[in-house]
DNA sequence: GAAGTTAATCCTACTGTGTTGCAAATATAT
DNA sequence: ATATATTTGCAACACAGTAGGATTAACTTC
């Protein structure tokens, strides 16, 4: 049922998001807060944060969990099914701002999808 | 460095993916086959099996690694980037036979995408 | 087909991400 | 200021996956 006492950890997580437009991974997040921050909690604000449409969060390869800004979301609507883009050699990760369009499928239901584009970001490109 | 000899443990894995076109996750045929073979073989064999391009693997919604036959693959070339689904109800992951175009996106270098969709199968759509 | 070589397996213990239950702390309502 | 209900911290746990090393089994060579 999502935020509903502004507390420090929510501020103090939120803050680490104000900054960046890239993705966070949970992994990342304990690693800066986790002496502020005990990380049952870590996960649990970023579990409501997400369900809040605040947050929304996808897989990386190594089936980390990352967290990004939702741009136009609400509680009721995850409308950000964009795709994500990770680095193989930093391992940043980020939205993309396209969207890529999904075939219907017969004798199927598609409610969701999940597109995770893997490279090299510009910084690594040698 | 791949499939070398031809051991029980192989030859009992791939028993596992000849009779079905769906993909498995590690921990079904852990499930299935974890009181023939210790579950550290299952893993290494999986492993080098797609090294071999036996088999391919991607990730499900909840991080768990999915193998399934190969088609065109070889030790050099994983051709299969196709898209995987994934049935919310019953869990049963398959491969699909389309592929999805990937745009370049500036100042990146794309290497390998994964694209996973998610919905009812045939059995579970009501 | 037996002996030697080396890959593959099993076992145990361990990582690391994420979760659960419950007591203590803290934000909000009255 | 007090009551109450949500959050937090803590400790323990769950579970996928990995590592090292001794043992077993597949292939090679004679």
């Amino acid at each position: 049922m999502g935020i509903i006492r502004k507390t420090e950890s929510v501020g103090i997580l939120l803050n680490e998001f104000i900054d960046t437009e890239n993705a966070l991974s949970t992994v990342e997040l304990i690693k800066r807060l986790g002496n502020r921050i005990n990380k049952t909690t870590i996960y649990r604000v970023l579990g409501k944060l997400e369900e809040d449409g605040v947050l929304h969060s996808f897989l990386g390869f190594d089936g980390v969990k990352w967290f990004a800004k939702c741009k136009g979301c609400s509680k009721t609507t995850h409308s950000d099914v964009h795709p994500h883009f990770q680095c193989i050699s930093c391992g940043k990760s980020e939205c993309l701002d396209f969207n890529i369009e999904i075939p219907e499928i017969v004798n199927r239901e598609v409610l969701f999808s999940q597109l995770l584009i893997k490279g090299k970001c510009n910084l690594c490109i040698v």
